[in-house]
DNA sequence: ATTATATTTGCCAAATAATGTCAAGACAAA
DNA sequence: TTTGTCTTGACATTATTTGGCAAATATAAT
């Protein structure tokens, strides 16, 4: 049950000493929910982690990628051809690059 | 807005000559919607795919696998670190294995 | 051209999932 | 014990997804 980005968050808030009421002031939201955030149950929304990002100075792609690849996960964990999946994934994320470059 | 399993699902469709009425009627949803599904404007439930595959006649697995890739690349698509998140994504994967494998 | 069949579109309704709050409890430090 | 922090569970709210209906548009055949 517990995510990448957040165990992520959290240990960086634990390195800064920051209590979890200051982030989930930031974040406008109750410190349950932010806490569970942490707990990875809840996912945060994609302004909230480039708002984290800031406040835990951090580079905001490096927490993206990790909160983008909780919910990748979440798609692909229980299928039997997850590693299948991504390739095909990856396949047409290069296509389509191919195709834009040529414009 | 096309998806590789809508437009997998259509040709297969087209190959055998089975109209869209048909294959809605399986799955038991209106023909508008199952045109959606074929055109990406809709996405099909988990057992939906299974039961296309079967009237498809084709292997589960590989619709499964194209159906979840579409899921995937919608998380991913439009975020600059696609590539990167995949790859955080396999090798969480991987260390899953291993973990059980070990038991 | 007219009819019949198949597909598509737009809009609304129902169902489901995601996100959030509140209140109460656990835990530790002072 | 009091204070501050964190956690949990039940419930509320909101957003997203999925589906139906009716009308429009193809596409075929006659």
């Amino acid at each position: 049950m517990s995510t990448i980005f957040g165990s992520k968050i959290r240990t960086l808030r634990e390195e800064k000493q920051i209590p979890q009421r200051q982030l989930a002031a930031a974040l406008e939201i109750d410190t349950a929910t932010y806490c569970k955030i942490e707990k990875g149950e809840r996912r945060a929304k994609r302004e909230q982690v480039t708002v984290l990002a800031d406040l835990l100075e951090v580079d905001s792609k490096e927490l993206i990628c990790l909160w983008s690849a909780d919910k990748v996960y979440d798609i692909i964990a229980e299928e039997e051809e997850a590693t299948q999946i991504l390739n095909v994934v990856a396949e047409r994320i290069v296509q389509y690059k191919r195709k834009s470059a040529k414009v």
